[in-house]
Parts: structure tokens; C-alpha cells; sequence
DNA sequence: AACTACAGTTGTGCATATAGCACCTTGTGA
DNA sequence: TCACAAGGTGCTATATGCACAACTGTAGTT
């Protein structure tokens, strides 16, 4: 059998994806989680989780309440990501995204694809102070007119491979495509618009409008998305999508130096 | 109590030393790296570093140039550092941090003490746009305003243990305290006035002051500070401090959820 | 084209760090 | 006082990672 030694570092592996457990539970909750359940939720033996979570904690990836003996994501975490790409695109883009959303009074996202699936990487609120809590999470691409926007330069044949039909059911959302023909469609229809609107189609209530953020190369690099209550936005997500769609490029100009 | 026998781990905590390598240099060089130089810096075999980093590559907690194969921290970092307890207090502390800057018309920074260092987690500047890059980096403890605010409440016993003349001397500045109790002496005059002024000690022609940030229990956890060219800010010093030091309180009213 | 110089990846024997188990310690509530 | 739950420690066989070397790929030079 050769035990598939090329494939390195399980353990590797395994400890991020305690990772993983924390991050995905202080979403749902705001809290922390003790050893057993971690070991629970990661499948694995609560003495090994207690040993990786203590190196975890000595190098700060994880933090320990010394009280609930607790953990939870460590400040290391904030630390690095402040030198990610991610976190460059952020900080470029703030003041366009505050633009949007000041223009449309409505909450304005920066959005990029990984893994295939929409991740939110900044959040601006008309009212500061108060911002939805979408920041470093994920939600489907095909459902999203975030998602559609960033898959509509993929080749057609990647789009094939990947979005079966399947697959565009298994991604979720209130509505989703019959056909991978009828989703190739509508993606054609942003490239010539420049701009993707979604009517209730990932929430029942919830429009959204999104275009493309391009680097010098040319490539679609992320989206600013404005999602809103139709009942607030309904009427003018035509408007939105513009403007939308003209902050945007004043972005992909911003973005002469790739970091 | 000699801690030798938690041998845990050394992969583990090598492997991260990687992503602190790669963290370091992209804040030098704003460009990635590749696998024989990280090598070289970690101090590791190359073909142990081409294996650890295609593991971490593989999980999202570094990303690679395809064309040229160099390395840079990856997306999931951002992701998971958005579920951090720092995130949480960025995002509560940015619009205070925002008027302080706008009265100020300098530059503000939320900071935290980790591992007997400052680290800055968050700047606003007046105007937008343009941030000081600060974020995500560390600063001495002892020459700074923010780090003697975040030290000024410690027992005397573990500022004594922890802050020698020989601590105070290595953690640099352009003027260093020749003796503890002078330093004492000095963070007992911040606790009477609560905030903290610097001239010139961390660095030749620049001025901060800093106020302390507390949680509902009533423990400094982080210091509003405000930074600034002496030419500048100088005679405005005092006045600064104060508005800095209101901020700070009101901020700390703000934090009633830990999270 | 062939030659050289780098950059990075893959294969293998050997030493060692780790998984898993049973056993402790501590805290808490009836 | 007991009982139970959460978390940590000691120990050994063995799976894992390490070092070294050989291999592949990519420019740049003549």
C-alpha cells in the first residue's frame, strides 16, 4: 500500500482544523469551547486536543480563559491576517465601500471567492457603530449576486466541470438553477451589464446588487455588494446596481500596486 | 517549575513559525517569498519547508503565486481572525476611535499588550484613505505611551519580576529608564492622571499620549492612543490626552458584552 | 541547441515524536 | 461524603517527520 507518505503532515492538518471548530462555533455562539467538546466536534481524542490546544495557545492562535478554561481564536490570528493581501484589499478599499454606502444608505460588502464560496471580507454600515456581522464568513456563489459576479469570467468549461446541476442545487438558496444552460445565462448577461442583481433568490426579502473589482491584469479579484430589505431597497436596486458598478471601478484603479 | 515536559508538539510549533516568518517579511517588503528563502530564514530544511507550506497552502493559511511560486500569508488567516475577541473589540472601538481622530486631527490606534509587547490592532487616521501601517505590528513596552498604560496597573511585584534595569535597557527606544523605580514612578503618575504622555522617547521627534480601555470588570485590556510628529501635536499635547482619555472611557462604557 | 545555475519536488532509511489508553487531579453539586 | 464531569499526565509501540540525495523544471548565456 506505500501508506500515501507524499501526502505530509496529517497532523498538520488536524490541528487546523481545530481551528476551524472554534472559528465556525464563535459564530454561532460568541463563546468559547472547552477541550472534550472540541474533541468531540473534531472528532478526535480529548488528549491529544488538549495537548495541540495548549501549543496552539503558547504560540496565541488560540486563547484560553484562565476562569472557563475556555478557548476561543487567539490575538496571533488578528496579528498575521493584518499582513494577508486580504486585509491590503480591505484597507484600499474602505473608503469606496463607505461611498456606497453612504449613497445608498444601505449596509455595502466586499466580497472575493475562495474555495468556491463567497467570503466577506469588509462590512460598512450607512450608520456606523452597528455592523452586520458578515465578516469572515462564507455563503454559496451561485445563489449570491456576489458569487455570480466572481464566477462570470470563469471559462465556460470550468464552469461545466464545476456547477453541475448538482451542484447548483446543492449550493443552496430559496431558488436555484434547473440548468447548469440557464445559470451560463444569466452570467452572460453581467458581463454585458457590468453588474449582477438577486431578487429574493439566497433570502426570501433580501435584494442585493453586485460588481466587479478587477486588478491591473484585468481579473475579477472581488465585488462590492450591497444587500438590503427589498421592501427598503426594492424600488431603486437599479440605481444601487450603478452606482455599485462605478465605485467599483474607481476601486479596480486604486489597485496599481498588486501588494 | 521548570516547564520541560511539555515537549509537545514541535512540528507543530515550527510550522508556525513559518507563517511568523512570512508575516515578518511581508511587512518589510510588501512581496512574498520563496520556499528556499523561508528556509533559510526558519533555519529548516528546504524540502521540510516545500512539504509544511504545501500542507498549509492546501488549508488556506498561506497562498501561492502561481507564476511565481513565492508564498504570502493566505486568505483563511482573515477569515479566522474575524471570529477573534480583537476583531469583536476593533469593531466596537472604530467609531470612537474615528472621533478621537477627527478632534485630534492626528492619528489613533487601539492597542493591546501581548507577550509583553504592544501589538496595534486597529488606525484611524483624520483623513481616510491613507492608514499608517501599524496594524498587526509590535512596539516596546516600556518607551511607549500605549505600553505604559497597558503596564501601569500590574502588581509591583510582577512589573519588578518582569521589567529589570536590564529589561527596561533591551526594550530599546531613544531614551530608556535607567532605574525600575524611576519607571515605577512613572506609571504611578499615569494612574493619577489617567493617561500617558511620551515626548520624543520612543522615537526622536515624536509625541503620543494614551488612555487605558477597560472591561466591565474594571481591567485595562487596551489603550486608545494618539501619535503624532512633535512639530505637530506638541503644544496641543495635553489637550489631546484629554480628549483620548474621555474616549477611551466611553469606549469602555461601550464594551458591556465580552463577547 | 547545449551548458550552467538556480528553485523546487520526490523517494527512502532511520530516529523520534506522537496516538491512544489507563490513570490522576480538581471542581461541583446532591 | 460520594459521584460525576472536565481536564491533564505517564507510558510504550509505532506511525511520522527528518535529513540526505537524486530528480524535474525553468531561465539565462554562449
Amino acid at each position: 500500500m506505500s501508506s500515501k507518505r507524499q501526502s505530509n503532515a496529517a497532523g498538520l492538518r488536524r490541528d487546523i482544523e481545530l481551528l476551524q471548530v472554534l472559528g465556525a462555533h464563535q459564530v454561532q455562539t460568541g463563546s468559547g469551547l472547552g477541550v472534550l467538546r472540541i474533541a468531540a466536534l473534531a472528532g478526535r481524542e480529548k488528549t491529544q486536543v488538549s495537548r495541540a490546544l495548549s501549543t496552539l495557545a503558547e504560540q496565541g492562535l488560540v486563547d484560553r480563559d484562565p476562569h472557563t478554561l475556555h478557548y476561543r481564536l487567539g490575538w496571533r490570528l488578528y496579528a498575521l491576517s493584518a499582513q494577508t493581501y486580504e486585509a491590503h484589499l480591505v484597507s484600499v478599499a474602505t473608503p469606496f465601500l463607505r461611498r456606497v454606502a453612504e449613497f445608498t444608505r444601505e449596509t455595502t460588502h466586499l466580497c472575493v471567492l475562495r474555495q468556491d464560496e463567497v467570503l466577506t471580507l469588509a462590512t460598512q454600515s450607512p450608520a456606523h457603530g452597528f455592523r452586520a456581522m458578515w465578516e469572515g464568513l462564507f455563503s454559496p456563489a451561485p445563489t449570491t449576486s456576489a458569487g455570480r459576479v466572481l464566477l462570470s469570467e470563469w471559462p465556460e468549461s470550468a464552469l461545466r466541470e464545476k456547477w453541475t446541476s448538482q451542484e447548483l442545487a446543492a449550493a443552496g438558496g430559496e431558488r436555484h438553477f434547473t440548468s447548469t444552460d440557464e445559470f451560463l445565462a444569466v452570467l452572460a448577461d453581467i458581463r454585458k451589464t457590468g453588474y449582477s442583481i438577486v431578487d429574493e433568490e439566497f433570502e426570501i426579502g433580501v435584494v442585493g446588487c453586485s460588481a466587479p473589482v478587477r486588478d491591473p491584469g484585468g481579473r475579477i479579484i472581488a465585488v462590492i455588494n450591497v444587500g438590503a430589505p427589498k421592501l427598503r431597497l426594492g424600488p431603486q436596486l437599479q440605481q444601487a446596481a450603478v452606482i455599485t458598478r462605478k465605485a467599483a471601478r474607481e476601486l479596480s484603479d486604486a489597485l496599481v500596486k498588486p501588494h
